[in-house]
DNA sequence: GACTAACTGTAGCAACTGATACAGAATGAA
DNA sequence: TTCATTCTGTATCAGTTGCTACAGTTAGTC
């Protein structure tokens, strides 16, 4: 061993972490990158080893960060359907952080054709996905079984359409987002779900 | 007047619809665009101004043939309620379609951060998703008024939770899609909202 | 048939893309 | 101190980006 890293790892992967958040995978260049990360192409390609490492790993560090806290709240609440309410409530709080850096959640946005056309990082978003899916069917399923909720409730036909919902909701935040029409809209979704 | 168009503006269009619904506004180069639609630069500044117009000329002319199809998929049904389900089937059907250029509708792969960013696109995508959701408002209350649907039903609340979905829909197809999964999914979320 | 207006192809622009080569600096082990 | 090893900044690569200048071609009008 020898020479030792002169930045901060994680704090150098944090400003990447925000900078693709913000304008994305393919239209952050690497300049931009560089500059926010503030470090060089050296130092940057001996330990990313390329554009498409480095958004894995951010991809990896916001998981570990922002997502896990929504998986939090998901299973902290009394209930599944609180907690899948209370998921929904950290996504509009999101939307409403002006320190967010972009309306569309890092994950959300990287289901991207230029994304998924990318083997590994396809894998890790699918596998990503499907994790949050299991966790919701199995908090769901315990509520199910403590009698919480109907018998006639089936967490694996609800889950998909839950995940699937939340996705068109990033997007649509792109499109115009206020707070009062988003919440009442969620309501009346998971409120006919039955949850 | 002078000198006439030597190529097919329709047909040309046409091509440039299907290539950007296939990469996407950013991610098509305009090489690409001129190889496709079999045109120089020359023709193609003279006639479509630059590459974003040309884009929106793409968005107006797929509204005007795809889209118009599915809005009459929707009016054609017997009752509303069929009609969003077939407007569903619809959409299924183009992801079933080996023809269709892209797993992801060409207005659904606009709401990104890069053409929500042009006003002109942004407002031209906002004002035809606004247009969509009128029409099904619209449809709904026809029912509602006619005493198939019943009283409680509320089409102003509903309809933004079609769309969002159906938004959602169109991006979860670019993670994985099997039609079976799908109309399940479909069938769930139409049901709890009482379609 | 001349004139004018519009269309078209070629060449080229400056800026940017992700990535690399490599000399030099810093570090820990011997 | 020596030495191998790793880190870092600079310069640069070949390829691409959207767009424009302009000469040459074609067509309708008088």
């Amino acid at each position: 061993m020898a020479r030792t890293l002169e930045f901060n790892y994680t704090t150098t992967l944090e400003r990447a972490t925000r900078l693709f958040w913000e304008t994305g995978y393919t239209s952050t260049s690497l300049r931009d990158l560089l500059k926010t990360m503030g470090i060089g192409e050296g130092s940057f390609y001996n330990t990313l080893k390329s554009k498409k490492n480095a958004y894995l790993e951010c991809l990896k560090h916001y998981n570990a960060t922002v997502n896990r806290s929504r998986g939090e709240a998901l299973f902290s609440a009394p209930t599944a359907a609180a907690g899948v309410r209370a998921l929904f409530h950290t996504v509009l709080d999101c939307l409403d952080d002006p320190n967010t850096p972009s309306r569309l959640c890092l994950m959300a946005g990287s289901i991207t054709r230029e994304v998924m056309e990318e083997p590994d990082l396809r894998e890790y978003v699918k596998e990503q996905m499907s994790l949050l899916a299991e966790r919701m069917v199995a908090r769901l399923n315990a509520d199910k079984e403590a009698g919480v909720l109907s018998a006639e409730f089936d967490p694996e036909l609800v889950v998909p359409v839950v995940v699937t919902y939340l996705q068109g909701l990033w997007r649509m935040a792109l499109v115009s987002y206020e707070r009062p029409r988003f919440e009442r809209q969620i309501d009346m979704f998971l409120t006919g779900l039955g949850l």
